[in-house]
DNA sequence: ACCTGAACACCGTTCAAGT
DNA sequence: ACCTGAACACCGTTCAAGT
């Protein structure tokens, strides 16, 4: 057959991009030459630009799963009947889950992100869905009461979208393990955001 | 004189980072050359590399300099009688001033940032110091009264930090206009972490 | 279509030589 | 000390040739 083999295309390039991703979290992405993916994906240079036209394909394909993940992730708060709760438990289980690899993997992903005009762009895209997203739901809650009318929702959306990139950085710059001390008192910052009074537990 | 000219040393070096900001806002950081850089610098690669040990090395000193601005600013308003006026004042000469061309630099930054380790172990130092800066500020305001005792100064200090941070990015993101256009709700939001009531103008 | 590996153009950095 | 520019090692990408 002289026609494209997708299946053999889609493994290929899940090959290249795990190879990639591990080379990356590595070294990071500028210190890991394309012979070093070449080596831990077992293939020549030639075969590699058969299935990524360049290196940073390679990492718009990895950024585009990771957005990926999070637009799932923020959908299922969206459309939950409870948006505290399911935000909080999304929150809860993004900084247990979170993993020293996958941080080294964002910080690389938001720096090159911040390089490409074109990657920015996709990313623009995506933070505005994300925050969309978010809006949507604090809407939703303002119609059942849980939310007083007088926040804006596309504005407090942003700013708690803020609030955990802000973390994000945290965790890049300190290390992992703030991720579990800092989602307290996030939780309290979101609530006070989303203009709850202060409670005793 | 065989002695070093500190004159001459300084002067250089202020040259070579003005020359290499020019061509970092313009190609990025790993798109300029340091051809680009000597040509901008109107010096051979070999004085150049006189005053810099590396191209990283000169990312640095621009990153020194953008960190020692904040430094500023913040503890200005550490030091001010009125807590909530000197930040939001601060904040907005930060929206008004904000060039494109910081924009792109602080971006080129942050990613750099992100790659190189030494950088990262900067940056948290100056950022643990920002926060310490703003969360001292927030415990007179306390000591005032303007500011309510259950309020986490420390946490809330990187939290209100964290906010400036993503309307940054969103900036990036979605182009300087919305500097301006965030501003007015970033501050009530502000005042929202830092348990202020609602309140008409 | 899929794969190889040598070859090309380019870039950060060094160094022998000059003043 | 300060400066030059040729030279070196390396890297992303291409391409002629093979199956």
């Amino acid at each position: 057959m002289r026609t494209r083999d997708h299946d053999l295309n889609a493994e290929r390039r899940q090959t290249i991009l795990k190879a990639a991703g591990d080379c990356f979290v590595q070294n990071g992405f500028h210190a890991t030459s394309m012979k070093d993916v070449c080596t831990a994906a077992g293939m020549s240079p030639g075969t590699l630009y058969h299935y990524f036209r360049s290196k940073a394909d390679i990492i718009a394909g990895i950024i585009d799963e990771d957005a990926l993940a999070v637009r799932k992730a923020l959908d299922e708060v969206a459309e939950a009947p409870d948006l505290l709760n399911a935000l909080f438990e999304a929150l809860d289980a993004f900084a247990m889950h979170m993993t020293d690899r996958d941080l080294i993997l964002h910080a690389e992903i938001s720096a090159e992100i911040l390089r490409r005009p074109d990657l920015k762009q996709r990313a623009a895209a995506a933070h505005l869905a994300d925050q969309k997203a978010l809006a949507g739901a604090i809407l939703k809650a303002q119609d059942a009461g849980t939310v007083p009318r007088e926040i804006d929702g596309a504005q407090t959306a942003a700013d708690i979208l803020s609030l955990i990139d802000g973390m994000l950085w945290e965790a890049t710059l300190h290390g992992a393990a703030v991720l579990k001390s800092r989602t307290p008192t996030l939780r309290r910052s979101i609530m006070r955001l989303l203009g709850q009074r202060e409670q005793q537990s």
